[in-house]
DNA sequence: GTCTATATCTCGATAGAC
DNA sequence: GTCTATCGAGATATAGAC
């Protein structure tokens, strides 16, 4: 039997780590401050790599990676929903969770598609659906969590809309003032909004 | 005497038609997908009058805009402060006007900062602060309405946070989703959240 | 202060050898 | 699939007449 692959394998496909690249860059900076070449670049990829997974170009790109960047937000969130049984106790870590993830990366790795999503309100019906479905499966993991403890679904639908809009606004308040404030002050009025249900 | 000046003076100054322009296309689309001669265009101005105006350039019009733009968003929030003594009730009117301007206009004209903010948090020192200092000033009013109402300074500053949170947070929510709700949904949210201090 | 013309640069995208 | 060279367009910014 051949040794485990390691769990950052190097031999990751060139595809994977330019839309990695894409991902990051555009969380941090949006879409319109990010080139084709720089991602290449970052990617360890060139420039006709790019153009060979992603005929489309660069919008094309950019769908596939909010929907990479989308993914590993779930993924963040389902571990903190995971963390309690107590739903407003789970919303409290994420917002820790959160907070943590901000701080650790100089502010730069927050919500992956705010950025990008902002700059193409009704000017790209690709990139908005793509932010759409994922804002919207991040409500429907909120909204699982609270019903799961026996709240009522149309109850627990409006809930899961708050907490993720007062994570979202309270992210772009952490980035800009450099600070964790926000997100703490979130997580403990989200849990006291939860609880007063 | 002479008659009154008209309420939206065509003689507005050159100047002004700039930072207006520059402040309506970036709350809509961010900085870097907003150029220079779409600005002079539709201010009705020549690019020679922008670097005129605005020697140090594009960056230089961006804080102007900024601050623009976030006097404009006080102006709201105060008018929607201003309807009720009860700052719950206050605070839910300022989350139907967002709701209502949004709507009005295509989901276009949100909060002024945001998307520009996003796209040089650690980038821009001189972008960054007046994203900040635009952020604070809410933050503030906020706090003295509720601080107004008898509310602790201490709970009031952590409550005017989350409610600027959850504000722009819905805002993102609403121009992705082109829907109203989640701004009416934080609107009754926070309402409760305020009543339960 | 306003205007036109233009310099300079970087962008997204393409072509074609390997 | 990967690479280099390059195209054409559009960006910011500047120069200088008026």
């Amino acid at each position: 039997m051949d040794a485990p692959p390691a769990p950052r394998a190097p031999a990751d496909g060139t595809r994977t780590r330019i839309v990695r690249a894409a991902a990051v860059l555009m969380q941090r900076q949006g879409y319109e401050a990010t080139g084709i070449k720089r991602i290449a670049q970052d990617a360890g990829a060139t420039l006709g790599s790019v153009y060979h997974f992603f005929p489309g170009g660069k919008k094309e790109l950019a769908v596939e990676a909010l929907r990479h960047g989308a993914q590993e937000f779930t993924d963040l969130l389902r571990t903190g929903l995971d963390s309690s049984d107590d739903p407003a106790e789970a919303v409290a870590e994420c917002a820790r969770l959160l907070a943590r993830t901000l701080r650790d990366s100089d502010w730069t790795d927050g919500c992956p598609v705010a950025a990008t999503a902002l700059e193409f309100i009704g000017r790209s019906p690709a990139i908005q659906l793509a932010s759409e479905e994922a804002l919207g499966r991040w409500r429907e993991l909120l909204a699982g969590k609270l019903g799961a403890a026996g709240i009522s679904d149309e109850v627990a639908r409006e809930l899961a809309c708050s907490v993720l809009s007062t994570l979202e606004g309270a992210e772009l308040l952490c980035r800009v003032s450099a600070s964790e404030e926000p997100l703490h002050i979130a997580g403990r009025h989200l849990a006291r909004l939860i609880r007063s249900f």
